[in-house]
DNA sequence: CCTATGGTTCAACTATTATCGAACTATGAT
DNA sequence: ATCATAGTTCGATAATAGTTGAACCATAGG
């Protein structure tokens, strides 16, 4: 049995530059990072990632930004929710947030 | 005969962020970017391109950052040389180029 | 004009990434 | 316990991106 209910998130030391760009490179991801700026959100209630989108098409873009360090997926309830690493992107990349959300 | 002098640039106007996102998130154009943040520079003197790469690998990566908008491409004499469009970037993304680059 | 240099373009191939259905897992509610 | 909900994981396939050699193009210099 593998603990699906922790995944992995990478340390705010661990977290690359080209990971996050590309991770940011895609205008559905990029769409629901500007919508987790507003605060963190269950995935359910996304809706940037697309109403008629497969699931497993979902749960694959969020695991991309996961694994990028962009974000945290933590399960709450019955739900996994969403939240933006604003605070470890700050302090690894400075002033890219705010740029990329600004555009 | 095809112009192949000219090389087509978007307009400032028309740069996007994710096709500049997609552009940087590749660790080998990402330091010839890094690299002519210090001034143009002919291809043929961008070490950060890899000395044991073959010239149409190159120009391929050159080609991704042109088109991306993130840098412009001038015949000048036999070479070409190479600009991080740095205005047009901050123009319309500002902050991001110097996130990118302080990183 | 001829040649060398610096680069583009093309075509084929490889590798990575995206999409999606199906099966499975975890939690909450009845 | 059963069931519905929310999501992950797997496996297959489609789409996109990277790498490279060979052929071609443009300019500088003899």
């Amino acid at each position: 049995m593998i603990e699906s209910t922790k995944l992995p998130h990478p340390a705010r030391e661990d977290i690359e530059l080209t990971f996050v760009l590309f991770a940011l490179s895609d205008e559905a991801r990029l769409a629901l990072v500007r919508q987790l700026s507003g605060g963190p959100l269950d995935m359910v209630d996304c809706s940037s990632l697309g109403a008629n989108v497969p699931k497993s098409t979902r749960s694959h873009q969020v695991k991309v930004l996961r694994e990028a360090g962009v974000i945290t997926s933590e399960l709450r309830g019955r739900n996994r929710q969403l939240t933006l690493r604003r605070s470890d992107l700050d302090a690894r990349f400075p002033g890219l947030l705010e740029a990329v959300l600004g555009a």
